[in-house]
RNA sequence: GGCAUGGUCGCCAAGUGGUAAGGCCAGGCUCUGCAAAAGCCUUAUACGUCGGUUCAAUUCCGACCCAUGCCUCCA
């Protein structure tokens, strides 16, 4: 059984969902005036993540990221650039699918626009107005969060507390300072759509709850975003659909921590984030993924360049186990002192279902995989592995690997991006390097071992190791 | 000020009312011409402080200290 944290009742909860086996959610995406950045890279991978792992448990589903393509941070930024806002959001949209799918991220169910529910969005703003929870003031319209009762109920705020600690508000046309904007009048030169109050464009926090119903239902399972979506975002969407429905609007709300770079939060106005597309010069996507995956989703996670090195090389070390298993496997011999460890892998699988059950906890997960490649390393140099056994094992990490997104039993995907990677770092060839370990081969058959080593030594100040094999040969890897 | 979250080995990070996963780094050993890879061992007397409950607390309760986040656009 799914346990899953609900940020609303603070307590991890038993899954059920609302259609038998069916689970509907929605993940806020994003707002697209600018390249995404690793913190959406860890929204993104989380929520992905999740859904791969009901999929995995058989359940149907509906998973819908949103693009919220218009607001005021586009308008200002399309006005700077003296370029249409749709030009902009074009480039970005592409973009922002660019980077996701170099992250390996499965497409969602569906991925609306704001700018292509705008009917839907006025009607459900008019039934706020009809329920006596919205209001117009000129050619705006907001919504009245005095009266919607259980206004703060998600975040476990208060309205006084709101009210005392509320910044002065220059909109004075608002009748209370905590009520926030359904439709906003347009500017002249602003982007503008006809409704029955002028026109205008819709609030920030509109477009969610018309999308998210609007695939999924006017309530569905799950919803989840950054924590700092909780207030106000989340509370307003809530707001809004329930004040609208008078129905529950979701079961389970789901809050991924930050993402913080050197111990400090990221952040467009203090200008120190880095976009996807920049790290993944640095790092294999998998890197990335596993770097993710190590911290539970709901805690923060500090972004150094040593700690995603790091992770770089715990995942060097499981694929190049993994490399030893494959080819232990196609080589077919089971030796005679092989003992059969079935039982260890039966549970192992068991404990793979009941980590991601307790609320996706994919850092154990990852602690329960290294101590099996552990133990296959030392299986493999003590010749105790059984064919059946690792093949089993390798069953096993594809399951893993659906999951995940890393841990394939596809090797070269990442050990020979990485060498490339080094190749092309140091403008070598293949063939410059081949030509060096033939040279070095000579010398140490001539036992010239200083110039051997020179050769092994100039390689690795490039990043490129050198392994001699037992049988005689070379081979090398990027470290 | 209000509301949250967290403090576990040098670093990162799981977890539990009763001998505390895993990764990275460092040191030693085996292997190797030397290395690398891999394994084993060491660092391990690691659970913020002080009280309380309990036969037993890192795990529950309270207070305190520290850090972080939200309360304003933000994943």
């Amino acid at each position: 059984m799914i346990q899953i944290y609900n940020t609303q009742t603070r307590k991890k909860e038993e899954f059920t969902p609302i259609q038998e086996g069916k689970v509907k959610m929605y993940a806020c995406g994003l707002t697209v005036y600018d390249y995404a950045h690793i913190g959406h890279a860890r929204q993104q991978v989380t929520y992905d993540v999740i859904s791969r792992y009901f999929k995995y448990r058989g359940y149907d589903v509906t998973y819908v990221r949103n693009i919220t393509d218009i607001d005021d941070k586009i308008i200002k930024r399309a006005n700077e650039q003296g370029i249409p806002y749709t030009e902009l959001t074009e480039k970005f949209i592409k973009a922002f699918h660019s980077d996701v799918q170099a992250l390996g991220l499965q497409t969602p169910t569906h991925e609306p626009r704001a700018t292509e529910h705008i009917a839907e969005i006025i009607e459900l703003i008019e039934k706020l107005i009809q329920n006596g929870l919205a209001y117009q003031v000129d050619n705006d319209v907001f919504y009245s969060v005095r009266s919607f009762k259980g206004y703060g109920k998600l975040s476990g705020k208060n309205i006084e507390d709101l009210e005392s600690g509320a910044r002065v508000d220059v909109m004075e046309k608002k009748k209370d300072p905590l009520d926030f904007a359904l439709w906003k009048s347009a500017k002249p030169d602003e982007p503008k759509w006809a409704s029955p109050w002028g026109e205008g464009r819709p609030g920030w926090h509109i477009e969610c709850s018309v999308m998210s119903m609007k695939y999924l239902g006017e309530t569905f399972d799950i919803h989840g975003g950054g924590r700092d979506l909780i207030f106000p975002h989340h509370e307003n969407e809530l707001a809004q659909s329930e004040g609208a429905t008078k129905k529950p609007f979701v079961k389970y709300w789901v809050h991924n921590g930050f993402l913080n770079i050197d111990a400090e939060k990221m952040s467009k106005s203090l200008g120190n984030f880095l976009t996807i597309r920049d790290i993944l010069k640095q790092f294999h996507p998998e890197v990335i993924r596993y770097f993710i995956l190590t911290t539970h989703y709901r805690s923060p996670l500090d972004y150094t360049d040593q700690n995603v090195t790091n992770a770089q090389a715990s995942l060097e070390r499981f694929y190049t186990t993994q490399e030893r298993l494959n080819t232990f496997v196609s080589a077919g011999q089971t030796p005679d002192k092989a003992q059969d460890v079935s039982d260890k892998l039966a549970t192992f699988k068991e404990e793979f279902l009941a980590s991601m059950d307790d609320d996706f906890n994919t850092a154990k997960v990852i602690g329960q995989v290294f101590e099996w490649v552990r133990f296959w390393n030392k299986a493999l140099d003590e010749n105790t592995a059984s064919v059946s056994n690792v093949k089993n094992y390798l069953e096993i990490m594809a399951d893993i690997h659906s999951v995940f997104g890393i841990f394939s039993s596809d090797t070269n995907n990442f050990l020979a991006a990485l060498k490339e990677k080094a190749i092309s770092d140091n403008e070598l060839s293949e063939q410059d390097i081949q030509k060096l370990i033939v040279e070095r081969k000579e010398a140490k058959k001539n036992k010239n071992f200083k110039r051997a080593d020179e050769i092994r030594d100039e390689l690795l100040a490039k990043g490129i190791q050198l392994k001699d094999l037992p049988d005689g040969t070379t081979t090398w890897s990027a470290v």
